[in-house]
DNA sequence: GGCGCGCATCAAGAACTCATAAAGATGGCC
DNA sequence: GGCCATCTTTATGAGTTCTTGATGCGCGCC
C-alpha cells in the first residue's frame, strides 16, 4: 500500500455543496481525494484506486450506506469513516457494526474531520497488512471477487463455506477457535455446535485439499480450533 | 493479550455517578470493569492489569486527561476512548491527536458507546500482531498466532502443553510455582496434583529442547516449581 | 548403607475430540 | 406442488489427549 506523503482519500457522496467543500478542505490539507456520486461508482473506484481511507455518506441515492459498509468489509480492511445527516443511535450502532470505523454527524467541524482522518490514518499506517488476493500453492482466495480457485480452476463454495474460508483467509497464520468461527459465522447463538465446524471443514478439505484427508492447507489444532496456513515466505 | 470472553475495561473517571452508571451498563454487556477516580491510580492500574481498552474523562481532578493520554501512548497502544463534558471541537481535536482513539461527549447513549467499544476492541484483535514473539536460543512462542517453532520448524503442542508454555512464556524468567501452575491450567481444584506437572513438563522437554534430560530452557526449582530462562542479553 | 523425599520417565486405559458418511429438514424457485 | 441446493442432525469409528499408577534415580539425613 503506498503511504505516499499525500494520501488518497476516496469520496463518496451525492450532494454537489458537501463534495465541494470536503475537496477544498481535504486538499488543503494535503490529501489528494477522488470521488464518487453514487455507491456503485464508489465500490468500483474503491477496488481500482486502492485508496488509504474512505468517506461514506449513508444517504446514498442508489444503495443503502450499511449495505456499502459490509461490502466493502467483505475484502477491504482500508480505514472508512461514515458521515451522516442521521444523528440518531440506532444508525450509529449500525454503521459501526457493520464495519465502519467512526460515525461523524452532519453538521460537523472540519478541524474535527480532519483530526479523526489522522487518528484513523495513524491507526492503519500502523497495521497495514492484507492484500484481497490470498494465495497459498494451488489455493487461491479472491475477497473481492468472492471466488475461489483452485489449480486456476474455480470452485463453488456454499455461502457458509465461503464465510468460514473468508475468516480463515483475514487471519491466515492465526488459529481461529471453535468459538470464534461460530460465532461470527452462524451467530452468537451457535458458539457451542463444535460439530457443524467438523462438517464443514471436512466439506472444505474435499473442495480445496489435494489429499483431503492429510490436510496442508486447512489443518486442525486439536481442542482449540482450525488454522489456514501461510504461504511458506 | 488473551481475548478472552470477557475483555477487561479499565474506567478513569472521578464522578461517583458517572462511574456507577457505566459500570452497571458494560458489567451487563460482558466487560470485566476496573475502575479509577484518579489519573495516577489510573495509570498505575493501565500498566498493572493490561486491560484490553481504556476509557478515560477528560475532567479529572489531579491531572489533565491530554496528559495522561500522551503518558499512556509512551508505552501502549491499547485502545483508549475519551468521555468529556467538554464538547468544543478544539478539545475533540487536541485529544484525539495526542492517542486517543474515539472521543465521546456526554451526554451519549449507552448504545453507541457500546459499538465504539465494539469497534476498538474488534480492530485491536484483528492488529495485535507482531507484539509478543518470545525468542530462547532455538526456540520461539508466539502468543498472538500460537505457534511454538523449535528450530524454525513447528512444534505441535497438545492444548494443556500450550497453557503451560503460554504461562510460563509471560513469567519468563520468574518461577512459577506448583501451585500457581496447576491452578491456572487445571482448575483451582487440582492444585495439589503435582504429578501432572512432572508429566507435562517431561513432555514439554522432549518437545522443545534438544537435550530434555539436560533442559537449557525449562529449568526445575527444586521443592518449589519451573521457570523459563530468559533470553540472555 | 538404608531410608525417605522429590523428581523424571514410561506405559496403558479412560475420556474426550475429530472425521466422515448419510439421513432428515429447510427454503427458494419454477 | 415438487425439485434442488443447502443446512442441520445423528451415528459411528478413528484418532488424540489426559489421567493414573508403577518404577527408577539422585540426594540428603539418620
Amino acid at each position: 500500500m503506498s503511504k505516499a506523503a499525500n494520501p488518497v482519500v476516496l469520496l463518496i457522496e451525492d450532494e454537489r455543496q458537501m463534495r465541494r467543500f470536503l475537496r477544498v478542505s481535504l486538499s488543503a490539507n494535503g490529501y489528494q481525494l477522488i470521488e464518487a456520486e453514487t455507491a456503485a461508482e464508489g465500490m468500483t473506484l474503491a477496488a481500482s484506486h486502492n485508496p488509504e481511507l474512505i468517506l461514506l455518506d449513508l444517504g446514498l441515492p442508489d444503495l443503502d450506506g450499511l449495505e456499502v459498509t459490509q461490502r466493502l468489509r467483505e475484502w477491504t480492511q482500508v480505514p472508512l469513516i461514515v458521515i451522516s445527516a442521521r444523528g440518531q443511535e440506532e444508525d450509529k450502532i449500525k454503521a459501526l457494526d457493520a464495519g465502519a470505523d467512526d460515525y461523524l454527524t452532519k453538521p460537523f467541524g472540519v478541524g474535527e474531520l480532519l483530526a479523526r482522518i489522522r487518528v484513523s490514518l495513524r491507526r492503519a499506517s500502523a497495521t497495514d497488512d492484507g492484500q484481497p488476493v490470498f494465495t497459498l500453492g494451488d489455493l487461491k482466495v479472491d475477497l473481492f471477487r468472492r471466488q475461489v480457485l483452485v489449480g486456476g480452476k474455480e470452485v463453488h463454495l456454499t455461502p457458509i463455506e465461503y464465510k468460514l474460508v473468508a475468516l480463515l483467509v483475514k487471519h491466515a497464520g492465526r488459529v481461529l477457535t471453535h468459538r470464534q468461527l461460530l460465532r461470527e459465522v452462524w451467530g452468537p447463538h451457535h458458539s457451542e455446535q463444535t460439530q457443524y465446524l467438523r462438517v464443514y471443514m471436512g466439506q472444505l478439505r474435499h473442495k480445496l485439499e489435494s489429499n483431503p484427508s492429510r490436510p496442508q492447507y486447512l489443518v486442525t489444532e486439536p481442542g482449540v480450533g482450525y488454522r489456514l496456513r501461510l504461504p511458506s515466505p
